[in-house]
This record gives C-alpha cells, structure tokens and sequence, in this order.
DNA sequence: AAAATTAATTTGGTATACCAAATGCGAATC
DNA sequence: GATTCGCATTTGGTATACCAAATTAATTTT
C-alpha cells in the first residue's frame, strides 16, 4: 500500500524534526516527489490529521501540526494519566525479567549521560518510557503510546530549550526502584514531577521554525 | 467534507449496533447508497480503520471489525488505565459542582433502572464514564477516550449478554463517594471491579451477527 | 458426484480529470 | 505611497476511468 508509505515517511521525517511545525504540505508537490498521485497523497494526510500531526482545514494547504503550549500541556497531562494507570498495573504485575531491562536501560542512559551524547540520551530517555509502556504487552496502548510520542516530537520542535539530562536521567533510576519496591504512590509523585520538569524546560518565545526543503526532509 | 458525513454515519451505525461487526463494507455499494464517489467512501473507510472501526486487509473487502475476545480484554484494561489515571488527577482537583453533577446522574441511572429502561440506563452507564473524563477538560483525553467507547459498542455486540444492571450503578454511586472524600484508592479499585464485571457479563459462545441490509442500517 | 481447474465477474488500488474555492499578484484608485 | 479591487494561478474536493488481484461461477476431469 502506496499510502502507508507516505505516512511512514511524513511522520518519521516530523518524528525527527526534519519537517518543522507549520510546514506547508502541498499535495501535489507531495504526490510528485514521490512519484504517487494525489489520491495516495490525500489518504495519507487523512491518517496523519488523524494522529494530530498535520493541520487540515477546507480548501486550504495542510500543514505540519503547529501544537499550542495548551495542547503541550495536555498532552503531558494524558501521558501523565497513561503512564500512572500503567505503573499502577505494572506495580503488582512486572516480572523481574522486565524490572532487569529497565535498570539496564537506565545504565545506558547514564552512559550516554557521562560521554556528553545528548542525542543519544535523548533517544534512550524516550525508548525508556515506551519500553515501560511495552510490558503490559497491550497493542491498544502500545498504539496509543507510540501516537502520544510522535506529537511530542512535534512539541519538542517547537518549545524545547536545552534539558537537564542529568536530572532526568536520575529520575528513570528513581522511578525504577519505585516500582521495584511496588511503591505506585512514589513512582506517580515522581512521574508527575518529571513531566513538570519538562514542561518547564520550555520555552515560550517560540521561534518562527525556518522553512525546509520538502524534498530532503523526506529524504527523497 | 462528505468524507466526515460517511465517517459519522457509518460510526453512528456502529455504535448504536445497527451495524453488526463482520458486516462487509463494499466501497461501491456505500458510495451508492450516500450518492458519492468511492474516493470519499475509500477515505471514509481508512479513518474508520484507524480507529479500529473496520478491519480492511489489503485486496479483500473491508469490514466491521470483529474484536477478538483479547480485543476486549486490552481494551477494558486501557479504559481502567486511563480512567484511574483521570480518577488520581481529578480526586485533587475536583469542583463541587462537578461531583454535584455526577451524583444527579447516579440518581438519573437509579430512576432507569427503578423504571425498567434498559436501554436508558445502558446510555445513562456509559454517560456517566464520559462526564467523569469530560471533566479534566483535556481534549486529547476526551478524543481518546470517545474512540475507545465506540470500539467498546462493537465488542458489547458481539460478547455482551445480560446486565447486572443494578450492580453497576450501585458501584457508580459508590465510586463517586470515594472521588468525594478523595479516596482514589478505592475509588481504582472499584474501577478495576466495576470493569471485571463487566468482562466477566460477557458470553464466550459468540453467536455470529445476522447479517443487515446496509441502506437500512445507515438510515438512507 | 466430488474435486480441481479455469473463465467470468466483482472489488479494491491508483491515476487522471474537472471544478470551485482560496491565494497571490498586479493594476487601478484614493 | 498605501490600499483595494479584480484577474490569474494555485490548490484542495470530488468524480471517473483503468488495472490487477480476489472471489465466484462454470466447466472439466477423475
């Protein structure tokens, strides 16, 4: 299916901020660079206004989603209410193959931390959270998740200053013994600190993010 | 937009039941019976689809979906997650004219019930978990959780038998005075019941939905 | 008569065509 | 010189057309 792979496309490109919120989609242009017709084009920018990653009004251009700092904050409340339903779930339930993998991963976290590799760190600190999410092996959430995550990249794009790594970082390891010692209430409070700790690493003069070259950004 | 039009009509017919899951959606047939083209239709279909609405596999018909019995299940445990995560933020936060409002309703779901009105307090129940999300005023939260609903509509069609009716509005009230006196605890666990009573209503022997004349189904 | 094979028809995937609304640009006006 | 009006162009919304895969029906074969 042609369709998918536009969608793929688009959204990884948004998903690692090569295609900057705001950014006009032109359908035909679109349709042209990748060698599709503009029907493809069309349901594939169906799919991602579906998933609040680009802004369609009637008979005007679509356009990469341009988030408010409203729908950033809504958007960490849900992950917040998400992943606090998750810990409470996880808490009774987690295998202590799963709790391994967490205290591993924030070991790579740390690593990443200590050789200065803020992409990488970044990475690492975004997989934690899915890999947190995974265990409940529940493909509803496990969607939704993933859905919640690419509009944060568009967030990410638009309001992120520079992070306290470290700190957050910290946090992972934290919350790990939480859970580890079934204690929900402190993994919550914790994971409701975390998420006001990157809200407030925003910022709110939000530069105009530059126009780009379509035909890169897709990597065409 | 027809696109939305279609959308609608056919999620409405889901919901209400109109439309049996497995019921086979023929693009040209739809596209006929609401006087448009199969490029809405086709559009129409790939949104309903991502909302796990119809299962549409590549070259064959689409469909109503038809949730698997683990369908149910991952998706009862993603409204628990969701809906205790919204019952820790509002049991902080909750206004007194909000809690007003929930127990007026407890009260409305009492007099169906009191009156013999299966079908109102089946709307009167789902109502009620609704309201409870509706009131962190997070639209993202709100959109989800309204998707979730109608995919919980396909999967009462299919697995659901009798009510305990009276149980479960009984445990409504009862949720709502553990929200008042800021017992989120309970209140999960309540939750976490309320929702293995549910499952536990369902009927494992599925009996395969009568297939429906579409015109009709659609109201066209 | 049952099973397998093939021909006919249905049906989904994609491309193209057409229309109308929106945007952009240039000329005319104040 | 700034603003506004109107025409040209772009661009999104929908319909139609064509193709290939899948389904069904018919036919043949064992």
């Amino acid at each position: 299916m042609l369709t998918h792979k536009i969608v793929s496309a688009i959204s990884d490109a948004i998903y690692h901020r090569r295609l900057p919120p705001g950014t006009k989609l032109n359908e035909r242009e679109i349709a042209e660079l990748f060698g599709v017709s503009r029907t493809v084009v069309r349901q594939a920018l169906i799919r991602l206004s579906q998933d609040r990653l680009v802004d369609v009004s009637p008979k005007r251009s679509s356009a990469v989603a341009c988030p408010t700092f409203d729908d950033a904050y809504q958007l960490y409340q849900m992950l917040l209410v998400l992943e606090s339903g998750v810990i409470d779930q996880l808490t009774e339930s987690i295998s202590a193959e799963d709790l391994d993998k967490l205290r591993t991963h924030t070991l790579k976290e740390q690593a990443a931390y200590e050789s200065h590799d803020d992409d990488l760190g970044d990475k690492l600190g975004r997989e934690f959270h899915s890999m947190l999410i995974s265990f409940l092996k529940n493909d509803i959430i496990n969607g939704i998740h993933t859905q919640l995550r690419r509009q944060e990249a568009l967030i990410n794009a638009l309001y992120r200053s520079g992070f306290d790594y470290c700190k957050l970082r910290d946090e992972h390891t934290r919350l790990v013994d939480c859970i580890a010692r079934k204690d929900s209430t402190s993994a919550k409070a914790l994971l409701a600190s975390h998420y006001n700790l990157v809200i407030r690493g925003y910022k709110f003069d939000v530069a105009v993010p530059p126009s780009i070259d379509l035909k890169e950004a897709l990597g065409l």
